[in-house]
DNA sequence: TGCCTGCTTATGATATATCAGTCTATGAAC
DNA sequence: GTTCATAGACTGATATATCATAAGCAGGCA
């Protein structure tokens, strides 16, 4: 989504000189701005959507404190919102880390989402106009097109990122024209949850079948909800083994402590 | 709304002989036993289940910590997992109150429940064994049955609790039998059914299709994954008109602080 | 060499104190 | 009688300190 991993962090941190163990001047909020719990949330959550924490990586609640200027008790919230969501796993007085997921986590997420966005693909067909069925036939040809781009050019990281955002806007659009609140929020956490664990995997996977979203917006608009729902079902479907076999290198062992892959402090003495 | 509120808590407060504003033994965690937010967790979560805590009620974390003898830190981490799971809401500064749905809350509640059970059925109906049919059978029979007696007998609410909890495990059993534990716990997480219980005895909702669930439980034996979804989306909707209708008496004003029936406390001076 | 044992360290869990925002009621001014 | 300002009380938010526990590690023993 970004760039420059810790831009604003670093930015802070030069702004107020900090030397080892300063006394920190306490980050009281903002007049004006949301909770300290809030930002801390929405900027570890940014930190390991874009990337910047990758799967597996340890959370300490202390170090995370001290990087973003607060007391660790905004902090412990935002994990805990994280946990609830389910980015983030932690074991009572051992850790926090990057949520590892199994491959069942995997398949039951893709059964979830199958059924959320089936749902959505029904009201979808049902509700739509004719002004957005044009909208949504062009943004689907769009994005095939995008895709046929991503697999003549494999290494850009950069633009990869940008399709994906597309495509989970896509499906957003799809689940908006339902008109149902509620099911878009809850497609949304659990998007978030496969496009996290997927990204990894997305500069390796490049077939698509041709036309595979144009064909998927046809049946959105054919006005029959039971076209659309399997439409949908078997959109979700496609590309699940992928997934899989990319997790399948994760060790899902007890290594919680600061032993792997550790980046996120910078203290060297 | 029930007969016996709060028989838990009085009971653990004459346990402790509590006067007023005594000096609070910390309690720590017992060794074997769960975290304090974590009984503090279940604790509101049942009172809020089991009606005692009732829509709307005010919820303040200091009188909450002095009920259940912690600090209000591990009451805070409860109310925000029940906040995350939609049982109660909170505006900052203000207060948290047992949520208050709206009819656009409900209507969402009730195409996401939709959408997981109707997935749930599919898979059932593909997995489900000759044993598990028969049990399946005759607990939606026994279920039929209960109804029929509830239809009879509108006002042993004990009764109708019972009768609902049986109903919610029935349910359940339909989602693990569709071998999906992520599935299980999102439809179990949704609330939907929960939530099913405190809205259909404040709509005093009696009356069921004759053979209600032994229709359903038919068809989930019936091997065929779209007659099972059909089925289930034929249950699911069945009765939502009635929850809009009591809910529409809901004042969903700001009246947030204790003016409204706030019933939690005991303090007279 | 391999296994066990105690110490050290880091972690999350909790308690306590304080802060800052918001509502409500009271009372003065008109 | 009505309106508006203000004080008080209560709320959640946050900071800080302490605690119990789990993991790692070094050293002793076989």
């Amino acid at each position: 989504m970004r760039n420059s991993p810790y831009s604003l962090i670093e930015r802070q941190m030069t702004n107020e000189t900090r030397s080892k163990k300063s006394v920190r001047i306490p980050a009281r909020r903002k007049a004006g701005g949301e909770s300290l719990s809030g930002r801390a949330y929405q900027q570890i959550r940014d930190e390991i959507l874009r990337g910047d924490l990758s799967i597996g990586d340890i959370l300490s609640r202390r170090k995370l404190a001290d990087r973003l200027n607060m007391s660790f008790l905004p902090i412990t919230e935002a994990l805990q919102r994280l946990e609830a969501e389910g980015l983030v796993e932690s074991r009572p007085r051992i850790g926090t880390r990057v949520r590892i997921p199994t491959p069942q986590n995997i398949v039951d997420s893709n059964v979830i989402r199958e059924a959320l966005e089936s749902q959505a693909a029904r009201l979808c067909a049902q509700h739509i106009t004719a002004e957005e069925k044009k909208q949504l036939r062009a943004s689907a040809q769009h994005l095939d097109e995008l895709h046929k781009i991503c697999a003549l050019e494999p290494e850009d990281s950069q633009f990869m990122f940008s399709v994906h955002t597309y495509h989970m806007r896509f499906h957003m659009r799809i689940a908006e024209l339902a008109r149902c609140p509620g099911l878009c929020s809850a497609i949304d956490k659990e998007q978030v949850l496969i496009f996290n664990w997927l990204y990894d995997t997305a500069a390796h996977r490049r077939t698509q079948p041709q036309q595979f979203h144009s064909t998927l917006a046809d049946a959105l608009c054919s006005g029959d909800p039971l076209v659309a729902d399997n439409a949908m079902r078997t959109h979700v479907r496609y590309g699940l083994e992928q997934v899989l076999e990319r997790l399948a290198n994760f060790d899902h062992g007890n290594n919680w402590r600061l032993k792997s892959g550790n980046n996120q402090n910078d203290s060297e003495p």
